[in-house]
DNA sequence: CATGAATGAGGTTTCATTCAT
DNA sequence: GATGAATGAAACCTCATTCAT
């Protein structure tokens, strides 16, 4: 008998801008220390969690508010106290990616500029391989969502994801271009070969992430590496 | 976590015939190249083309069947006529990609084995190279569509697409086995070499299809098939 | 010639648990007697009386689950919350009478086994008969719902209604059989008198229930008594 | 691309007058006995069988009219030739039935007038209970479904049926009230004996169209005459 | 604060009826 | 005439969101 007034889902061919920037849901009470701040971070990384696994095992869409919730252990109503809807909790679930990614590859890139020579150039290359091999580590069930709907369009709550990829394809690709002034991979334009080193990358991530056996896992950042730099072909015989 | 739930209401009469043996409804009245079938099949067209079209803006899920009759200009009614749901309607989207697809991998797998020596084992990858760059063209939106979901869960009506996906995956690793049984692509597991191309490739497709300039693309083809055969290499400089 | 189909859509989380012991939903927060559960009551009430006028007044198929929300003054959707859908609310509807019913039967069984002699036979029927009667007022529209919907076919939201007839049937013939072992009602098998009592007992019932003026409806419980000891007698010999 | 206009079902809370009395389909073409006029019988008897076999089975609202035809074996169309909707339907299927019960009680009625005493008194009801035993015969189904829709509300295609069951209840009281003004019947209102025995007549009727085994079915119409003559009687006095 | 009950727009699907073929 | 394809109102049911408890 109570009543609320707003709409949800999206009317099609609407909202294409961006969503608000960081409209976090309010301030919290409570020292940021304090036993509030830690319930709190318990409930949102509860709901993280819950999240991400059922993203990944049935698609955003198909999931509802619900069954975050009801797989957080959490009532549905909390779920608005930490998060706006689901493209927010999508956002929260992309950020630490984003973070990382951005700051391995801004430091590869620093890497590139300051090398002098095909020795240091390789080694940044191995470092940035080292770091995005932790990351898949760290971060794998992020890192399966990203790889799961990055190619789709950014409408709904995919949006985040969606605007990592672009920022990946980007950061790459730039990547590409300054080693290619450093007089590496002349062959093809830096657009082609990043697009090629990131989506052999991807779909090898993708495959070790859902399971499939590819043998050695040590040797993929290694591998990813040597894509990086030879292409597929095997290490150059002795 | 999950149990579909029957309707209640019932279908009494419905169908109690077997599922028809073709993916398009069942034989209908008029003859088969008269006004009625022209009608149907101009129909079913239309749908499927407003389909693809709303399923690459906005996803698959976010799309209603309501918007996809009304830029189809039918009654919502009639989608029901010809698809059972949206599921069975990615199906049939999916069918003609999925065909030329193993058609083309099948052609080019015994094309592989009938090979003695490298240059037939080459024409083999560059022939397949063309038929995929002629799918390309022929079924561009299929293609998107199925780039856009093919890494997502198999759930609602996606799954034919991931479907597409697995075969396409398994085909390649085969592929990839077998060149490596007559000597080529020595130096990783087909399952990583196929999933390394795979990857490539769909990257670069993915981005042509949404309109990044990537260039010549004629020459998109020539460096699958170098990929293949020789990874990221330049050509060997001569 | 019927065949129902699944729902495609997708459950998800849904509900994972058993099938609720009781016929009411599950456990709910709040005391047993505060006010959540107070309003718990009153709406189920509310919907009960609702749908039992609508389908008096419209019979169980036009009646629209949205027609009920309405006279209830409930939102559409939380019909859902109580029912799962219109046969289930229907079950709920009939499982008073049902367990009055068979009580009542049960308890007049008892009695009529335990008689000794034709006076306390009688008194054992005159009891149902006065069981009933206050039945009659207690549950007058279920009862009416019961009258209205009982022969027809099990389909549906009506097979509750067609389950308590035939238990009643059942039970009706039971009893007249153990009548007759007692020495009564010799002149027809049991089928067919339990069948006649029960015919003529429930068309003067709905008679009554549906307005006609009856007389002096105080009479009628006796008057089924004597029914149930007298009536269907063959001609008076000679 | 066409498009009908009208709208169907019913808005609830509507419609309580009497159908347009008639409008049978149109007029037809052809001689009253001839090619065209033979196939229309035909038509129309496939239609009635289908609908009364498909009403029973499933219950009149649930009964779609795509059923009907289907069963019938004729084109969906073809129905709303013959008949303007399920209403309509539902009163020819009734009619016949309706006009030989009305036949049968009207001569009983001047047999009862017209009677000197008890004997032929017991022989007009002979003789109903014959015609009437003759009916269940020729009009099985049609008997069923009335006897199965007889007590709804009058909604919907279930009217006829309904008016058929005033009619009757009428008349059987008038009967009764002749009876009881000849002498007969002295101990009950003739409402009440009138719907006793009509209540026990049907249920009786309902057993035996449904199936069950009653025993030697060729006593009943005996046994409803006893019923009229003797049953519902007092207590033997003393 | 936490909870889950209530709300009602909206998505899916059905089906009476019309009408092109 | 007969057929079944098209139409779109309306029934069902879901679920994002709010708010009483």
């Amino acid at each position: 008998m109570s009543a609320p007034r707003t709409r949800h889902k999206r009317p099609l061919y609407a909202v294409a801008v961006a969503p608000p920037p960081e409209q976090l849901p309010r301030s919290r009470p409570g020292a940021p220390g304090g036993r509030r701040d830690e319930n709190r971070r318990d409930k949102v990384q509860r709901l993280c969690d819950a999240a991400l696994r059922l993203f990944l095992e049935h698609g955003i869409e198909l999931t509802r508010v619900e069954d975050i919730t009801a797989v957080a252990g959490v009532a549905k109503g909390s779920f608005y106290r930490y998060f706006t809807d689901k493209l927010q909790l999508t956002e929260v679930l992309m950020l630490p990616l984003a973070s990382a990614a951005a700051a391995a590859l801004d430091r590869c890139g620093q890497a590139v500029d300051a090398a002098q020579g095909e020795v240091p150039l390789s080694a940044a290359y191995a470092a940035l391989g080292i770091e995005l091999g932790q990351l898949v580590i760290t971060h794998a069930p992020a890192i399966r969502l990203y790889l799961q709907e990055r190619r789709g369009p950014a409408t709904g709550a995919r949006a985040p994801v969606v605007r990592l990829a672009h920022l990946i394809e980007e950061r790459a690709e730039e990547l590409s271009a300054r080693a290619r002034a450093r007089g590496l991979l002349r062959s093809f334009p830096p657009r082609i070969s990043s697009l090629a080193v990131v989506g052999a990358t991807e779909q090898l991530l993708h495959a070790f992430l859902s399971g499939r056996d590819l043998g050695d896992v040590a040797h993929l950042p290694a591998l990813v590496t040597s894509l990086i730099m030879n292409g597929l072909q095997p290490a150059p015989a002795a």
